[in-house]
DNA sequence: AACCTATTGACCACACTGGTCGGTCGTGCT
DNA sequence: AGCACGACCGACCAGTGTGGTCAATAGGTT
């Protein structure tokens, strides 16, 4: 369908994907304008639909293109996870957060797309995107080292208060992150990350037995 | 000016605020339709124009109302909050909880109508909200035990820890609270209230001097 | 020249907007 | 009864913005 698009010029491409994702995560699915999109893209309305035979079908090819996008930024990153929690979840995050970081109009429109309530937006893609969710939550979860939590301490809540942390801290720099990945690259970022683990180690200090802290 | 408003039978008064509070927290103030407003609300057109003059009003009425209500939900109970941060965060989450699960349209059109971007919604309104946060944020804050808090433990990134696990309670029970607050009244909302707090417990047990856990 | 394809942007019918206004209706006063 | 009043109605207005179209064009290749 869209070989006219993929054809295309890579940067007039990256453009017009970046310019439209913007658009519907800012606006919803319903709202956005494709006159707006093709404005901030620099391309000519007829072109648009030269590329995409309407609205819906640039939504879904965008959907297809960031599902695919996460795919490969994160999947050879988390193959082979270490079982201790934090190390971890802690790498997940970073993964996470450069993706989010690099390319903040992909991650929001994943993530608006995912919950925009607009019919055309509800469809099978989310099985996709289901899948791909599956798959990482085992990633996640699966064959975490237990044994190194205290006695005493109710395991899940433990993860899920880890996990809250890292939400929340990944929330509190949000825009922090990216301004800092744009100036100064790499090494902004890492600052973050090691102010990210320190949090951690406070937890680890709290949920791990002390043999087991290192 | 809304006096005409103000005399009207409470049932539908509240009715038309619910609705216009919905209505815009659910499309923002630019996307919202007044249209929508007056068939939810089941009234005319003609009577919202009467009741206020334009639809930026009647958006600062319900930002004002807004404020007012939260302030008298939840002021007096803060009025002296005990000096143990657990105690007192605690109380405070369980009153904005509360508020938030009874009146769910009116907590969501707070927090939308405080990031909207439509020029007509920033107002000089956000002053009185900004008044009333900082007025909060000090009773928040202000006068915390630090000496119950174990030496070597970062207080501040310990409170910033506890705030973190409070937050990311609240959000992931968001849609039960709502649910259980309309079929079970009290007792199924201080169950969840009880489930956070052993979430807490274990970060009391892991910041607090072991003489100060009681 | 002739042809081809990518691209343009004026244009379309239409949906929907915030707001208006002539009119209806119930109520209370004289 | 006649009258005035004000709450309320909803068809209607001009305006805006929509997704999508298509004849015209630009630019390259033969």
């Amino acid at each position: 369908m869209h070989e006219n698009f993929i054809a295309l010029d890579v940067e007039k491409r990256d453009r017009i994907i970046n310019e439209a994702m913007r658009e519907f995560s800012v606006r919803g699915y319903k709202n956005a304008s494709t006159n707006e999109i093709v404005r901030k893209a620099g391309i000519s309305k007829g072109a648009l639909f030269h590329y995409f035979a309407s609205k819906k079908e640039l939504f879904e090819f965008l959907y297809h293109y960031g599902v695919g996008f996460m795919m490969d930024a994160i999947e050879p990153g988390i193959c082979d996870m270490p079982s201790d929690v934090f190390e971890r979840w802690i790498e997940f995050s970073r993964l996470k957060l450069k993706v989010a970081a690099q390319h903040p109009d992909l991650a929001d429109f994943m993530q608006k797309a995912f919950q925009d309530d607009a019919p055309e937006a509800r469809t099978l893609l989310k099985d996709e995107f289901s899948r791909f969710a599956d798959n990482f939550s085992q990633k996640i979860y699966r064959g975490i080292d237990f044994s190194k939590f205290r006695q005493g301490v109710d395991v899940q809540k433990a993860l899920q208060i880890i996990w809250w942390v890292l939400e929340g801290y990944a929330l509190s720099k949000q825009k922090q992150m990216v301004d800092l990945a744009r100036l100064r690259g790499e090494e902004g970022f890492d600052a973050l990350i090691l102010e990210m683990e320190s949090y951690l180690d406070m937890l680890r200090v709290s949920f791990y037995k002390e043999e087991c802290q290192a």
